[in-house]
RNA sequence: GUCCCGUUCGUCUAGUGGCCUAGGACACCGCCCUUUCACGGCGGCGACACGGGUUCGACUCCCGUACGGGACGCCA
């Protein structure tokens, strides 16, 4: 959700300046680029409506380019051959190695920028390459002085060249590396707006001197505050699972719109205070201006289930489902049933009406559209359960109440038309005539026409069950079959 | 270890020196509505990390401290 929060906002920018949204895989390690991140980063998009200008780029299919470029680099005198042998690195303990070695560095008085190959002779350098001996390229990055931008969110960034490693450009396999990469396809894509997470702040530099070696402008960079886990670190599919993963969003029953409006407000909030804003309110309302700077916690508890994930983004949800235009929420509706097997092709048609009203009654209380198949089953299936507690306090509790519903069912039999307001007249009436109270029947009712103890006014709930379902729920003896 | 960034209610945030006895949203609690549960309405709880300056006046400016985060790779 990090990279689509960082996606929104270069996609709102484009659109509110008119510029173009392009979209780029930077995929430059074939080992770890597969077919599955690419189509989720591609489903991702059209989930949350972002629609980008012109062709994708594959950053793997200019690998060439690249290589070319830092060959040119090692000619010109701007980068040079690193013999040393590859080091490999575990990728788990990546972070807590470096900082090691960098203490242990700075414990023996190691400069880090004392890499002997930097001043190896021009000849012995290419008489090596030219025996074959596998090297490594790396920038040659100026001794004294200090590198400068001002980024659109964080101001003024300086950052001592001492301070800046001789970076990597091409592995000793030949293959370009990220940062090399990244600004060279920038470059040849006329990036001019850089927007990104506030963990590439400080790698910023690199880049820059990158754009400078090429003789290239630099564009304009805004760096994202950062998006975090509950316990403040940096969100990461690894640590946190499927709930950070965007994916998990649409299969769990998210209305895109909610999210994309959620998403929004992690960092960046609109200048009238007004947070309910469509696609287009929006793209009006956005500014790299308004972005904050302090990282946002986004806020889920896994293993509860009323509050899986971000309470707001759950609210924003419930209340896309309950206010949108009802035309555009059966779509999803629709889908979510069809999944779950509960569609019926006669919800398209002849009981169209019917699905839709059913669907705007039962909408008002929902938070997902996964609440449709589980919550809402009974309107669509007569395969639903009975909720066990729900049974207990609403029907067993009173034994009478397994000669009342009986009669309840009798007198709707004839009721006239079967209208929410006739139903509510004819069911106070036995009330009255059985010497109970209203609220017995209404309750009993509810649980053996829904399952549940709770759920949508009762009456509503018979008109829209029709007479026939309501009558034969009511004589249903599940209840005294399953629970006794 | 070095460098960079940040710090307003539990969470997301408004606030750019007086409009702030700090506003909104979510969550939570209460009341109303409702013989269910929600929605809605009303109300409540609840924050300027700390210490120094600057100023007639600091949430807002400066310095320091603390805490949190990020980066430092022949990963992206």
């Amino acid at each position: 959700i990090g990279a689509a929060r960082s996606a929104l906002f270069n996609w709102l920018y484009a659109r509110k300046v008119g510029g173009k949204f392009l979209l780029r895989i930077d995929h430059t390690d074939l080992q770890r680029s597969t077919d599955e991140s690419t189509r989720s980063i591609l489903e991702g998009l059209e989930w949350l409506g972002l629609d980008y200008d012109e062709e994708k780029v594959f950053q793997s299919d200019n690998a060439d380019k690249h290589r070319a470029a830092a060959r040119g680099l090692v000619e010109e005198g701007k980068a040079y051959r690193d013999f040393t042998p590859r080091e490999e690195r575990a990728d788990a303990n990546v972070k807590r190695d470096i900082a090691e070695r960098a203490r242990a560095h700075a414990a023996e008085g190691i400069d880090h920028r004392s890499n002997p190959f930097r001043y190896l002779p021009k000849e012995e350098s290419d008489a090596r390459a030219a025996a074959g001996e596998p090297f490594a390229i790396r920038l040659k990055v100026a001794r004294e002085g200090a590198s400068r931008f001002t980024d659109i969110v964080y101001g003024e960034q300086e950052r001592a060249y001492s301070e800046i490693e001789d970076l990597v450009l091409l592995r000793s396999d030949g293959h370009p590396l990220y940062n090399l990469s990244v600004v060279l396809d920038d470059i040849e894509m006329g990036i001019t707006h850089v927007i990104r997470g506030q963990d590439h702040l400080t790698n910023t530099h690199k880049q820059i001197l990158l754009y400078q070696a090429f003789g290239a402008d630099v564009p304009q960079f805004a760096h994202l505050p950062l998006i975090l886990a509950p316990n403040k670190a940096k969100l990461s599919k690894r640590k946190h699972g499927e709930v950070v993963s965007l994916t998990t969003y649409r299969d769990r029953g998210f209305v895109p719109a909610a999210f994309r409006n959620f998403l929004a407000l992690l960092g960046w909030s609109p200048p009238e205070g007004k947070e309910l804003l469509s696609r287009e309110e929006l793209v009006e309302a956005f500014s790299l201006e308004a972005i904050g700077r302090a990282n946002a916690v986004f806020n889920f508890h896994e293993n509860d289930p009323r509050h899986w994930t971000d309470d707001k983004a759950l609210w924003m949800n419930a209340e896309y489902i309950r206010t949108m235009p009802l035309a555009e929420l059966l779509p999803m509706v629709k889908a979510e049933l069809r999944a779950e097997k509960l569609w019926r092709e006669e919800y398209d048609d002849d009981e169209h009406e019917w699905f839709g009203k059913a669907v705007d009654l039962i909408r008002q209380r929902f938070f997902t559209l996964k609440d449709f198949s589980s919550q809402g089953r009974a309107y669509f299936s007569e395969d639903f359960d009975l909720d066990e507690a729900a049974v207990r306090k609403n029907i067993l509790k009173t034994p009478r109440v397994r000669e009342l519903l009986p009669q309840l069912a009798d007198r709707l039999e004839s009721v006239e038309p079967f209208t929410a307001e006739s139903v509510e007249a004819a069911l106070r009436a036995v009330a009255e005539n059985t010497g109970e109270k209203a609220g017995l029947f209404i309750n009993a009712a509810r649980t053996m026409l829904t399952g549940q103890a709770v759920g949508a006014s009762m009456f509503d709930v018979f008109e829209i069950m029709g007479r026939e379902r309501s009558v034969m729920r009511l004589r249903s003896q599940r209840p005294w079959h399953d629970f006794q």
